[in-house]
DNA sequence: CAACTTGTTTACTT
DNA sequence: AAAGTAAACAAGTT
């Protein structure tokens, strides 16, 4: 699934498979193949984008860069132009990066941009909730606009956390929450709380000072692990195999806990699967708690 | 067939 | 009233 670490490996691919470079021309398999809004509820998600896809072409690319899941792709401003297109990248669930010979197409290739070296570019989207939106204004506005501060680049504190993860929600659903941290999906925030053994459920105005220094250490830690592991020309997304599941937590309920050997739990928080482990992520606060901080789950009747 | 995934928007509940 | 929760939606794989 791609989270920061497989946008920011997305960055540095077309960023090396750019720089340099011109872009001569602009695939799309089917007129609509490609989203070009960020937003999947908007009813005009889908007009026709040959038209504003076609102003790259022609274009050197100038930068890439990426603020929490999204990618800013800038292209050099002709004569007289004071600044030239760029692309907004997003990945929704699915989207990848991949460059195949002008010949042949991935199987979900849903635009396709040539370079002048012939090799092709393609954005691989089997769901196609990712989009490519053009853009004639300057990118960087667009790029964090509505976001909190990318995950992995701004220094974290404790001091940090502590502005950011305020109110009553659990401690996971704010750190998936993009306006207050932008870069974090489902599996690394639930990596990331068992590498601070934070219990997901905590509520944030019950986060203590050594709970949000550990997640300040963590969040990065593990987002940065992953960039260096997965890094490469091609990204491959793990899909729910058990057998070959490189988490610690995510997707391993019922199994023991490698460090405690305790049952890695599951139940859901925020409307998604969460994951964690009872022995290293203990719920309640060392002195008392109030109130059960997780309810007794019942699995099969869920709401009224 | 339902669950699952992201991000946005809308509609409830507390 | 504001804060928080939930659901709908887009699409396709398991």
């Amino acid at each position: 699934m791609p989270e920061l670490p497989e946008v920011e490996i997305g960055r540095r691919q077309l960023q090396r498979w750019s720089q340099g470079r011109t872009v001569a021309a602009v695939k799309l398999p089917a007129p609509t193949s490609v989203r070009v809004r960020l937003s999947t509820t908007t009813r005009d998600a889908h007009p026709d984008p040959s038209g504003a896809l076609a102003a790259v072409v022609g274009r050197a690319t100038v930068a890439v860069r990426r603020h929490g899941k999204r990618m800013a792709w800038t292209f050099a401003a002709r004569e007289g132009e004071v600044r030239g297109p760029s692309l907004l990248v997003h990945f929704g669930m699915s989207g990848r990066w991949l460059r195949r010979p002008a010949d042949e197409a991935p199987p979900h290739g849903r635009v396709g941009f040539t370079f002048d070296d012939g090799a092709v570019v393609w954005l691989d989207d089997p769901r196609r909730f990712g989009c490519v939106v053009p853009l004639t204004g300057d990118a960087y506005p667009w790029l964090t606009e509505g976001l909190g501060p990318d995950a992995l680049q701004a220094p974290l504190t404790a001091e940090r956390l502590r502005e950011r993860l305020v109110g009553r929600r659990p401690v996971k659903v704010a750190l998936l929450d993009q306006t207050v941290l932008a870069g974090l999906g489902n599996i690394h925030a639930a990596e990331a709380l068992f590498r601070a053994g934070v219990a997901p459920h905590t509520p944030c105005h019950a986060l203590t000072d050594a709970q949000l220094r550990a997640l300040a250490r963590q969040v990065p830690r593990q987002l940065a692990a992953v960039v260096e592991a997965e890094d490469g020309d091609e990204v491959v997304y793990v899909s729910r195999d058990p057998a070959r599941n490189p988490f610690v937590v995510y997707g391993r309920q019922g199994e023991p806990c490698a460090t405690c050997g305790s049952a890695i739990e599951r139940d859901r928080l925020g409307g998604r699967a969460n994951y964690w482990c009872p022995g290293c992520q203990p719920v309640s606060s060392p002195g008392r708690s109030p109130r059960p901080t997780i309810e007794a789950l019942h699995p099969e009747s869920k709401a009224r």
